[in-house]
DNA sequence: CTGAAAGCGCTTACAG
DNA sequence: CTGAAAGCGCTTACAG
């Protein structure tokens, strides 16, 4: 049977359009299968499977009808031998909120959708004494098409410099642009923080803290800056005691927010610079009888799910996370199609306040 | 240069060992560098690679140290196509709660990690059509090493069967033990729900309702089940209008509770199949100025975040997750090394109801 | 315990 | 526009 069907001459019986689609699909067929059916050669088949413009149109649509009724799919490992590039997609990552990265991932699969690219997961961690040397051993054995960089990976100079140097095609997400538009997706983090400021200010406000995420992170450093900025515009100042760092984590905002409120005078209203914080920010102020918003206005960042199980529901800036996913896994899909990026890539994605019931005017206005 | 190095005789520069490492390694070895460095024949340096017993002890040892010398690894894209099975793992899912899929992912990539497998990951829809044709699709074309399926997913034994078909390895998580042990990581969800239940008739709840999550997921039968098991053992029962189905999501367990608390009698106790549900019993709870736990006790499931974001911290049963995950991928990789996966595998995980502010006596006693 | 030959299913480089 | 040859880096099947 195998003889057979290496001279070519007998196909095997379950290549057979008699036999149901199941039975048929049993064993792969494979490149050579299609150029036998055809009557063309591989290197034909192989050229329609890559697009290549170098096909009569009258041998293309006759090899991908035969594709189509065979079932036929190239293998993705002969493929990538080949080539020396597999298709595979990597998503780096190493921020610590689950559902940011479950987002991502999300928009980056729909993006994936129905091309011939999977997606491998990747956390890392930055302070590892291999960091670099692993995800460059990673990138290089997997030979991977291209990676999708979350923050504050995304924003680690060393990682995309390695990046350069072994010429893995790559899309940063960053709450600034840091590189190339093809190379990013920018979700101007400082704009939407800036909202933030002139909705607390608007209220009334005066006395306003500020709880930022790790240093490590740029988007902490432009969320407090657009906030600061925010302020200013209202002719308010973030002062150095009510500005305070914290990790990201609800443990690190509840310290934080501990410090804040024994504060005098007390801020009557915080911005949290991600919720998990602001949730931390709720239970300082429960801890010390103070209600939201009567006594403490809070607003958080990133609309996460947690925003609307809060009670009471958490004023927050949404970030289109599913979509920004999907925009770095688009970029990544188009430099491969195409060797020019078209100019209209969508690059910037635009935070928006979501005002819900954590905010209202101060107590003593 | 190139036919230098297929000649076999002269090394290229990169691999000399003078140069440093990081020059070295700018071309990756392959198995014939190797095999020429060390004297002998590809396929020897092969079956080093793969553990072959049939290697002179000397050779392997020299072998090995040649290998580490050069930084050598396999190309997996190589072996995938000899082997007929690539090096991937994935991870099929179709649950909705993000917590609990990264939590999962977190354990399968611990367990992976050191080990030549990289996790591909892959969202699926139960009720599409193309379900059981996409998923034998996808692994057929990547040629799988094995899957990871956690519930709903790993309870449908169509799925399942198709495996099976395809010869895929597999493992699933589950409330129960469907399969094989070896094939399995079972939760027992009913033991945790029966604790839940033993924990609020020991407060002294006599009208308790249960909002259970769909019944497509086995998770929702088991946590009812040992629920009303439990319940049974303390003299008491879940009668049908204190007995409701939802969807595990935030905004059906809200309208559940509704439903529950415009009961007469109130039920001064409600057990949700999952934490998100809680979540929804909260709000409704406070829409009728009802006080947690004064005037409602609440048990959650899945000791998720939100549990201890929550206000009162949330008295909910806790599943070791990223053990799951963990123990699932490993059971995958004793498989793939051996043949005969040894007596001793674990395969049961335990449930612990964590008690915390939202469950007190009620009111009435 | 070891190796030479053939093959996995594709693509590149070259020729026409 | 099309194809025959060689190759990607491994393993299987066979022989010794």
């Amino acid at each position: 049977m195998k003889t057979k069907t290496k001279t070519g001459v007998i196909l095997p019986v379950h290549s057979s359009l008699a036999v149901p689609a199941t039975e048929r699909s049993r064993k792969k067929s494979t490149i050579n299968d299609i150029a036998r059916l055809a009557g063309v050669s591989k290197k034909t088949v192989s050229r329609v499977i890559n697009d290549s413009p170098f096909v009569k149109e009258e041998t293309r649509i006759k090899i991908k009808e035969i594709i189509r009724e065979n079932g036929f799919a190239p293998d993705p490992q002969a493929r990538g031998l080949a080539f020396r590039r597999s298709f595979l997609i990597g998503m780096i990552y190493n921020n610590p909120t689950p559902q940011y990265v479950i987002n991502n991932m999300q928009g980056i699969l729909d993006a994936l959708r129905g091309s011939p690219f999977e997606l491998v997961i990747r956390p890392c961690n930055r302070d590892a004494q291999n960091f670099l040397h692993d995800m460059r051993a990673f990138i290089e054995r997997q030979k991977l098409s291209g990676v999708v960089l979350l923050p504050s990976a995304s924003e680690d100079e060393r990682l995309i410099g390695m990046l350069r140097e072994i010429e893995c095609p790559y899309t940063r997400i960053a709450a600034v642009g840091l590189d190339a538009p093809e190379k990013m997706v920018v979700t101007h983090d400082s704009a939407g923080a800036a909202d933030a400021a002139r909705h607390l200010a608007g209220l009334g406000h005066k006395v306003i803290a500020h709880i930022s995420g790790p240093k490590t992170f740029r988007s902490a450093f432009e969320r407090r800056k657009g906030f600061t900025e925010g302020l200013a515009g209202c002719g308010l100042k973030l002062l150095s005691p009510y500005d305070r760092e914290a990790a990201y984590t609800f443990e690190s905002g509840q310290a934080a927010a501990e410090a804040l409120l024994s504060l005098s005078p007390r801020p009557t209203a915080i911005f949290a610079g991600n919720d998990e914080m602001a949730a931390g920010v709720y239970v300082a102020a429960r801890n010390l009888r103070l209600e939201i918003p009567k006594d403490l206005s809070v607003v958080g960042f990133d609309d996460s799910p947690i925003a609307s199980r809060m009670w009471p529901l958490l004023t927050s800036v949404r970030l289109p996370i599913h979509e920004m996913g999907r925009m770095a896994a688009e970029k990544l899909l188009r430099r491969w199609k195409e060797k020019t990026p078209p100019a209209d890539d969508k690059t910037e994605v635009i935070p928006a306040l979501i005002i819900r019931n954590s905010t209202a005017a101060p107590n003593n206005v």
